[in-house]
RNA sequence: GCGGGUGUAGCUCAGUGGUAGAGCAUCACGUUGCCAACGUGAGGGUCGGGCGUUCAAGUCGCCUCACCCGCUCCA
C-alpha cells in the first residue's frame, strides 16, 4: 500500500483531468478561482457516493444504540431563502465581521481582534516592547531610534516609526513632555508609533504584521449575494446558502406536521452550498461552490450526549466501509475555543478527519459532527415568531390514568455534516495507487460500490465472433447494473492496454471473451487490484458481478 | 491580500528573438490469442489572456487570469 504522504497531488489532479473526473471550471476562458467541474467519471463517482450516503441515512439507516429502528426522512430545500434565515442563523453577522485592510501589506485583520493580536501574536510588537517599558512610561528615544533602523526595518517595514522615525518620535515626545502627569499607556503608545501625520490623520492603529496603516473597518462578506427580482437593491437582496443545514431547520415544523415522525428523528439533505472563501486551495478540498451531505438529528436534550457519541462512531465506521483505511481517518474533538457560535453550549463538536496528501502527516476535515443544542430552532422561533416547539407525548409527569402528560420542547440537534465533494477527494486520494511492479503502475483502487465504471467486457481479439459475444454480455450487464455505474466494452488495441485503461479509471472487474467463450461458454474475470484471473461461465457473470460489487 | 514558483497538443514536457516539437494518449485501416505489442496513416496548438518593444516574440518588458507552495483566512 502506498502511504498518503508519498502520493503527489499533482499526479492525482493530472489523472482526474486525463480520465474525466474533475476539470477546472471555465477552463477555456482561463478558469475561475475556487470552482471545479465534474466530468463523466467524476459525476458518476460523486453520485455513487451521494447515493451511498442517502441509503445509509434515509433508505436503510443503521440501528440505534439500543438496537432500535431509526427514523430519518429526506428533504431538498431551496438554495435561496428569505435573507432573514441567515440573520437568524448568525451567518449574516458572522460572515460580515468587520475587517480592516492594511494599506501596507494588504493583510486583513478582524477589527474586534486587533488589539488582542497586537498583544499576543505580533512579532514586531514583541520586539518593540523590549526597548520600551509601558509601566514606567519612559521613552528612551535613542533606543527607539536604534530599533527603528535595525529590527524595526525588518519586522515592521510599514510602521510610521520605521518609515519616518524623527517625525514620529517628535510627536511622541510632545505628548509625553506636554503631559508628564499622564503617562502613555500601551494602546496610545502603539498608536503613536504608527502615526507620522498626526494633524492630518489623527492617531493610527498599526497592522500586527507589518505595522502599516489600517483602513476603516468594513464587512468582509463570505456569503455570495444576489438579487431576487429585476431591480437590484437592498430590499430584494438574497444570499446563496453557505450551508444546507438551515433549510432543514426552517422546515422542521413542516416535516413534523406532515410526516408522522417522532423525536428522536432525523432530516437529511444533500445539496450545493456556497462560501466566498478568501483562499480556495488544495484542488476540490476548499472550493467556493461545494456539496454537502447533512443530517440533522433531533432529540431530547437529555439524550443529546448519547446521540452525539453514537453518530461519531457511526459516521467514522461508514467512511471506513467505503474503503478509507482507518490509519488515514481520525476522530478529533474540537477544543473549546474552536467551537462555532452554535456549538458553544453543547456537548461539543468532533471532526472526522482524513489524511489527505497535502495535509499528511496531518489531517484535514472530511465531516463534522456537532451538537448544535437547540440554538438554531431557538433562533428561528424568535426571528420568525413561529412556534417550533415539539410536543412529546411520551415524556412528562404521569397523569391519573398512568399516561405521561407530555412535554413541549425545542429538540437538541446532533448534526453529522459531511462534505460530498471532500468525500470524492478523499476517495480519489485513498484509491490512487502506484505500483511500479505492475504493467499498469498507476491505478485507482476505488471501492467497487463507488467505482463509476462497474465492469468492462472485452473480446480478446476482434474476430471469430468474439465482439458479438462481448456486445451481448455488455448489454445484459448494462441492463442489470446500469443504474449503479457504467459498463464498458472495448475491442481496440491490445488486451493489456485495455486492462490498464480500466485500472486507471478504477474499474474493478474486466470480463474477457476468448476462444473458449465460443465453445465452452466461459469467460475470464480479471481483478483490478491483484490482476488475477478466474474462469467463470458466461451465464454466471451477472451474479458474479452482483456479489463482487456488494450491492 | 502578501511572497515565491509554474503556465507550449488530452497528459508529461523540450524549445534563450528567425517556418511550433517529442513521448504517451486519441481516431482510421491492417495485424492480434490474457496484462500499457506492432505496422501504415490521420486529427489535434492564435504557446493562459491583453498591451507593448522589434523587420520579426513561445522567447524581451508591462498588465492580467489560473494553478502550486508558504504566510493569512477558514462563522
Amino acid at each position: 500500500m502506498t502511504d498518503n504522504a508519498d502520493k503527489s497531488m499533482d499526479d492525482i489532479v493530472s489523472l482526474c483531468k486525463r480520465r474525466g473526473f474533475v476539470y477546472p471550471a471555465s477552463e477555456i476562458y482561463g478558469g475561475i478561482n475556487g470552482f471545479w467541474d465534474y466530468g463523466p467519471l467524476g459525476t458518476q463517482l460523486k453520485n455513487n457516493l451521494r447515493d451511498a450516503w442517502w441509503e445509509a441515512m434515509v433508505l436503510n439507516p443503521p440501528k440505534g444504540p439500543d438496537g432500535e429502528r431509526l427514523q430519518i426522512v429526506g428533504l431538498d430545500s431551496s438554495i435561496i431563502q428569505n435573507p432573514k434565515v441567515w440573520e437568524a442563523s448568525g451567518h449574516l453577522a458572522g460572515f460580515a465581521d468587520p475587517m480592516r485592510k492594511c494599506a501596507g501589506c494588504g493583510h486583513f485583520v478582524r477589527a474586534d481582534q486587533l488589539w488582542e493580536m497586537l498583544a499576543t501574536s505580533s512579532e514586531w510588537v514583541d520586539s518593540l516592547l523590549q526597548v520600551f517599558t509601558p509601566i514606567t512610561g519612559d521613552i528612551d528615544t535613542p533606543r527607539l531610534m536604534d530599533w527603528a533602523r535595525k529590527k524595526g526595518k525588518k519586522l515592521a517595514p510599514n510602521l510610521a516609526l520605521v518609515r519616518n522615525p524623527e517625525v514620529t518620535l517628535s510627536w511622541l515626545a510632545q505628548r509625553v513632555n506636554g503631559q508628564p502627569d499622564a503617562p502613555v499607556e500601551m494602546k496610545e503608545f502603539m498608536r503613536h508609533v504608527a502615526t507620522e501625520q498626526l494633524n492630518a490623520t489623527g492617531l493610527q492603529e498599526p497592522c500586527p504584521r507589518c505595522g502599516g496603516e489600517l483602513g476603516e473597518p468594513a464587512p468582509f462578506k463570505l456569503m455570495f449575494e444576489t438579487w431576487a427580482g429585476m431591480v437590484q437593491n437592498d430590499d430584494n437582496k438574497a444570499y446563496l446558502r453557505p450551508e444546507t443545514a438551515q433549510g432543514i431547520f426552517i422546515n422542521f415544523k413542516n416535516v413534523v406536521d406532515t410526516s408522522r415522525v417522532k423525536v428522536p428523528f432525523g432530516i437529511a439533505q444533500v445539496g450545493k452550498a456556497f462560501r466566498n472563501e478568501v483562499t480556495p486551495r488544495n484542488f476540490i478540498f476548499r472550493s467556493r461552490e461545494f456539496e454537502q451531505m447533512e443530517m440533522e438529528w433531533f432529540c431530547h436534550k437529555d439524550d443529546a450526549t448519547k446521540w452525539y457519541k453514537f453518530w461519531q462512531t457511526e459516521r467514522k465506521r461508514w467512511w471506513e466501509s467505503l474503503g478509507l483505511t482507518s490509519d488515514n481517518l481520525i476522530m478529533r474533538e474540537h477544543d473549546k475555543d474552536e467551537l462555532s457560535h452554535y456549538a458553544k453550549e453543547g456537548a461539543g463538536t468532533a471532526d472526522v478527519e482524513y489524511r489527505y496528501p497535502f495535509t499528511a502527516p496531518g489531517f484535514g476535515e472530511l465531516e463534522g459532527i456537532a451538537h448544535r443544542s437547540n440554538f438554531d430552532l431557538t433562533q428561528h422561533e424568535n426571528h420568525s415568531r413561529t412556534k417550533l416547539k415539539y410536543f412529546d407525548s411520551a415524556r412528562g409527569e404521569l397523569a391519573k390514568n398512568g399516561q405521561p402528560k407530555g412535554e413541549h420542547y425545542l429538540p437538541d440537534v446532533i448534526e453529522p455534516a459531511a462534505g460530498l465533494t471532500r468525500g470524492v477527494l478523499a476517495l480519489l486520494c485513498e484509491a490512487y495507487t502506484r505500483d511500479d511492479s505492475r504493467p499498469s503502475p498507476e491505478f485507482l483502487k476505488l471501492h467497487p460500490r463507488l467505482a463509476p465504471i462497474k465492469a468492462a467486457v472485452f473480446p480478446l481479439v476482434k474476430k471469430d465472433g468474439m465482439p458479438e459475444v462481448a456486445e451481448k454480455l455488455h448489454d445484459e450487464l448494462q441492463q442489470r447494473f446500469g443504474r449503479t455505474g457504467f459498463i464498458e466494452t472495448d475491442a481496440k488495441q491490445s488486451i493489456g492496454k485495455r486492462y490498464a485503461r480500466m485500472d486507471e479509471a478504477g474499474c474493478p472487474w474486466c470480463f474477457t471473451i476468448d476462444g473458449d467463450s465460443l465453445t465452452e461458454h466461459t469467460v475470464t474475470a480479471r481483478n483490478r487490484d491483484t490482476g488475477e484471473q478466474q474462469r467463470i461461465a458466461i451465464a454466471q457473470v451477472g451474479d458474479f458481478l452482483h456479489k463482487a460489487l456488494n450491492i
